[in-house]
Order: C-alpha cells, then structure tokens, then sequence
DNA sequence: GAGATCCATCAACATGGCTGACATAAAGGC
DNA sequence: GCCTTTATGTCAGCCATGTTGATGGATCTC
C-alpha cells in the first residue's frame, strides 16, 4: 500500500509554518496594542477603554448591544468602562429615536481628539507596514486575516466604504 | 502653487483601508484565542499560562530571562502563573549548566500534551485560512505582520528551520 | 395587558497585570 | 579573594478587567 503520509521534512515545514504563523499573531498583536496602552495610561484608561472608544468612533450611534456583540464581553464589564467615559465626558448617550430604550453611543469632541490620537498611532503602524510589503502582499494579508476570523463577522470587511454596524 | 494634498476620496479610502487593518488584527486576534481560552478554563488556566507553555514548548531549555523578554511582563507577574505550571506538572525547571543560576524550562509529558491540544487549535485555524487565502497571500500576510512586529523581534522569523531563542 | 427586550445597577469574586522591597546564589571583573 | 552584577524567587498590596447572579425600570411587541 502506498503511504499516504507526507514525507517527514514536508511536516516539519509545515509545523514550522504555522507556528510562525502563530508568533506573528502574537507578536504583530503585543506591539500593536503597546503604544496606545502608553498614552491610555495618562488618562488612567485601559485597553478596554480603547476598544469602546475605538468602535464608539467607527460606528455613530451604535447601540450598547451592538457594542456588546463586537467586544464579548457581559454588560456588566462594559457598564464600568463605559460608565467611566461618558461621566468624563468622552462618549455622550441619547435614546433611540424609533425604540426609546436604547442609548445611542456618540464620541464627544473631546473623544473624537482622543481617539484620533491612538488610532493615529495604530494607522501608522499599519500604514508602514503596508508600505513595506507592497500592494500585493496588502491584498494577501487582507485575505489570510479574514480567514482566521470567525465567519459571522466576515461580513464586516467588505469593500463597500461604510463600515457595516 | 500646486494642492500637495491628495483628492479627498483618496483620502477616505485610504483612512478606511487602514482602518480595516486595524480591526483586522482586533478580530483576527479576538477569534483566534477564544476557544484555547475556553479549554484553559477548564484546567483552571488562563490565557497567560497558554502563552508559558506555548513558548517554553517552542523553546526547550530556555531561561526565565528569554521567557520574560517574550512576554514583556514582570517577574512577579510571570512567576505566579510559571509557579502553578511547575506545581502541577506541566513544566519542569533544571539548574543550567553553564550558568547554575539559571532555571532552564522544559515541558513536562503532560505540559506537552496540553500544548499540543492548544496549538493543534490554532494551527488548524491558520491552516485553514492559509489553504483558503492560497500560498501567494500567505507570502503578503507574512510580509504585512513582519512589518507590524518591532524591528527588535524580526528576526525570530528568519526562513531558517530552528526557532530563535 | 402580558411577555419580551434593552439597558442599568449592586455585590462578590478571579485573573493577571503592576510597584516596591528584600533575599539568595552564582558568575565575573579586578 | 573581595566586590559587583546578574538570574531568579518571594512577600505584600494595588488596580484593571473579566466573570456570575439577582434585581429593576422603561419600553416595545403581540
């Protein structure tokens, strides 16, 4: 019978491959999230502060479940780190035109500067990044990133311009 | 004199090209360590014991010196979850030889076997998205995260077979 | 009017970061 | 052979951010 096996080396590359593939995921991650951990730290904010105020400034007017839905975390963690930001007046909420039970989530000035520091940050990182690789390579990290996403939320990556809440 | 700036819509496409990076790798990241984390909990682990073992799995021998400059965490941090995975089984600690100071960290069977359940995880992931995205999008994302990752860390991605301790 | 939904809040707990201080053993320079 | 530096551990306490569970009000939907 013939041996289905892949020969020993070929494993061995491919082990090696994915491994790497794991470190550059935790690499690219560590480094991408130090700097704005740095400048969240003399506003006494934390990583979790970056994200709401991050997605807050993606989608206007988001409601708290959306915001939920894209974090995963229980609304009693957000409530704290949400709570902190609009009693310092980073974020303001306002009820829901067509359902009143919501609270539509909005970047205050003073959140929009602050999120447009650490976002700066992060766009330059990537920007280099993209630079240095080429268009092509842009194209292909594109597509190997969304694979690794869970299918539900591929959606949020097409190419229409509007981010999709 | 001639507008140095770029036309408006060129602008935009670029802050949401580089904005999708961004929440590409938050996704990417938010999906690829959810189920490990799922499976640590029932060890009564957490994402950081994942990371040790991963790593002194990756690198056999290494010293708690090599393993903190990974991880960027302080020592206390690192010896309460290190400490846990020695006191139940899953890492073993030997005086180095050259160096009777140091703590070289190696797996035990049992640490082996739970890394090998956690990665087994992830690397299907990657495998996944690396089938699907196809070898040329694989080269870009490669080249993409490189960029991403501090200069000072690069070079643990060399094309060579062993990894750089 | 009843039930479901959206959101907030209180309380208690666990994990995993951090700082600061101190200790020990071994290595290395002079 | 001292003396300094290095590698590592440990104790104590603080903070950020996640968790579960219970409870409640306002509002929407049927």
């Amino acid at each position: 019978m013939a041996d289905i096996k892949a020969p020993t080396h070929l494993l061995f590359l491919r082990e090696e491959e994915l491994r790497q593939g794991i470190e550059l995921l935790y690499f690219a991650y560590r480094d991408f999230t130090a700097e704005p951990d740095q400048m969240l730290a003399r506003y006494g904010f934390g990583r979790a502060h970056h994200r709401v105020i991050y997605f807050v400034g993606r989608h206007p007017g988001m409601t708290v479940s959306e915001l939920l839905g894209i974090l995963r975390i229980t609304k009693q963690s957000l409530s704290r780190v949400l709570g902190q930001l609009v009693e310092e007046g980073f974020i303001v909420q306002q009820p829901g035109a067509r359902d009143r039970r919501q609270r539509l989530l909005t970047l205050t000035e003073k959140g929009t500067q602050l999120e447009r520091q650490l976002s700066q940050n992060q766009r330059d990182r990537i920007a280099r990044a993209y630079r240095r690789a080429g268009a092509d390579a842009v194209e292909g990290f594109r597509r190997v990133m969304l694979g690794i996403v869970n299918e539900a939320d591929q959606k949020r990556f097409d190419r229409s311009r509007e981010p999709t809440p």
